[in-house]
DNA sequence: AGATATTTTTGACGCGCGTAAAGAAATTTC
DNA sequence: GAAATTTCTTTACGCGCGTCAAAAATATCT
């Protein structure tokens, strides 16, 4: 490669003995040029490491290669592994993903989707905070902008919404605590920001009684996304207070768990579905750490590069389809179960 | 907020009653304008809503307010945390930041460093993969970009690093064990591709020869950035083959230690310091999650805040100074014991 | 009030590239 | 080998804003 430095298309297509328009035609869609242009553009490449400048380029597109990816708290390892899995195909897909985290603010999610408009994107991935989003911006910006809602559904917003089939990931977890031991209690946080901890415990409620047994749900006070912490506490108070009404938790999510285990190694209950275990302790999500909890945590697993996979599907038909579907579309993905020692 | 749409900065000014040239002067800094006008433009902002097409401002513009944060896997909780504190204090002080994972990868690595030059970022935040880096790749971009490295340190790269004292973290926590307990072994995996797992490793060596110890070094094999999961293999297999010289071990990092415990777990070994615990276990980084783990980890923290607030400190220096310091900047700061249940 | 300093306006050019039209050149077709 | 087709070149304009110089307007000071 030369060391020469070259300023701009002009000069590059000079020196590859080509137009810039017929350049500019390459960096648009290298296919669209005769095979020996091409051969020409891409030799020259080589030799000086030439790209087109991105602002310029943007600047006089209606749209761009751009695709922006929002979740709601990326210290979040659920999150951090759906936004990798989907960025990294993004990229695969020669699209330059730029990823966001609302860091659980509404402030921030407000002014992340205001800063993507300006960037014209092709389309957007959203996972929003849920609850504490602000439908108004959100509608405004699903409006401008094609986007796919992922993760936490908001009905109406967005064409379209990608996500995990709550109800099959209830209807797993009890069918096989129901199974193989006692019927579950629920352990869940009293006012969640996520929609998805509502179905989840409206599912357990319509399952137990579908199989006429009690439901039991343990509300847990707490703010914020310090969820383990949360359940930690919350478990601890539970126990102080004479315990859960049978000797199986089901736990919203894998976070939740996470704190509820901790609190149990901390009193000295043993748990797991073996003799000489005080209570047995299921979950939702599969995190990535569950496989690594004492005991190991038995949970209904989100079917990541599917979820991810169905994202990227239902993003580029938007794009054909102009950014428009004629009907909302949405996509629930069951669970699968994954028996660890908790339960 | 009127709905109308407005086209661009000519038309806004227009509507302002004012000169084009003396908004765009405002936006580049609101303070340069006088009192009166500077109201005039943000009663009319309230009015219409126009923001400035971002591509147009920064082709014109030498250096953008851009600042690139690339960290080598987002998906490990203590990048998702240090990133998003540094992104929040980035813009907390008015700059666009744009996070990036290289995924573990050097192909994506290079490419993401090559796609920011193009971004002409006013500076860079930038954790390398480490021993897994391009060398040459990250030398010509921080020839371009004022970049500070931090987390991973690469010698002679970048024009400042900023980081954990590797040397205070290991003794504190060998001074601790030592003075409370049976001396450690330390446990690592064979082929770090992060270099301060070396400089961990020959921190531990010669404090425990300045202390007349016998070091004992433990080495699992593994690859990738799956380390819970070694760490558990790992330690399933030294204890198979006999377990560790003493009754204390080390971990080189915390998530090393978390896959350690689960195996501690799994066989029945009670970790603590108390009586009927088998053994202990401490460790280095205070990761997210390491006062969740059975028991909880005694571990040297990082200090999130002061790295992140001495990394931003040290970028607006580098940019003041025009992107380059006389010599190379180099800070490390120590580490705080954290005093849990496992050591 | 007049002189001086500051701020704003006017007008103009440039950034690097997208894109369109018309003609030239190369390629394919019969 | 000529006609039809495809591809490329030339020329030119536009995108939205940064930035500069000179002139005009406004503010500040004595």
């Amino acid at each position: 490669m030369s060391g020469y430095k070259i300023r701009n298309m002009e000069e590059f297509a000079a020196l590859s003995g080509l137009s810039r328009p017929t350049v500019s035609k390459y960096f648009n869609d290298p296919g669209s040029v005769r095979p020996r242009t091409r051969k020409r553009i891409e030799e020259a490449l080589e030799r000086y490491d030439f790209r087109p400048n991105i602002f310029a380029m943007n600047q006089n597109r209606s749209l761009t290669k751009n695709v922006g990816i929002v979740v709601p708290y990326l210290a979040d390892p659920f999150f951090a592994e759906i936004a990798r899995i989907i960025e990294r195909r993004c990229i695969d897909a020669g699209f330059s993903p730029v990823l966001y985290s609302s860091h659980g603010e509404q402030k921030l999610e407000v002014e992340i989707l205001e800063g993507l408009t300006a960037l014209k994107p092709a389309g957007v991935f959203l996972a929003p905070l849920g609850r504490l989003s602000d439908r108004g911006a959100i509608e405004r910006f699903c409006r401008n902008v094609p986007t796919v809602l992922f993760d936490s559904n908001i009905e109406g917003m967005g064409e379209a919404f990608v996500g995990s089939d709550n109800f099959s990931f209830v209807q797993q977890t009890v069918e096989y605590l129901c199974r193989t031991g006692s019927p579950p209690c629920f352990f869940e946080m009293r006012n969640p920001a996520n929609p998805n901890a509502n179905k989840r415990r409206r599912a357990y409620i319509r399952l137990m009684e579908e199989a006429g047994l009690e439901p039991h749900v343990i509300k847990v006070e707490g703010e914020g996304w310090g969820f383990e912490e949360i359940g930690r506490r919350g478990a601890h108070e539970l126990f102080a207070s004479g315990g859960p009404a049978t000797d199986t938790v089901l736990c919203s999510n894998d976070r939740l768990a996470i704190g509820f285990l901790a609190a149990c190694y901390e009193r000295g209950l043993r748990v797991g579905r073996g003799d000489g275990c005080a209570l047995r302790v299921a979950s939702h999500d599969d995190h990535p750490f569950s496989r690594f909890t004492c005991p190991s945590l038995t949970t209904a697993a989100h079917e990541y590069e599917a979820v991810a996979a169905k994202c990227m599907e239902t993003l580029f038909s938007l794009i054909e389809a102009g950014g428009r579907f004629e009907n909302r579309m949405e996509t629930l993905i069951p669970a699968r179960l994954i028996l660890r020692a908790s339960a």
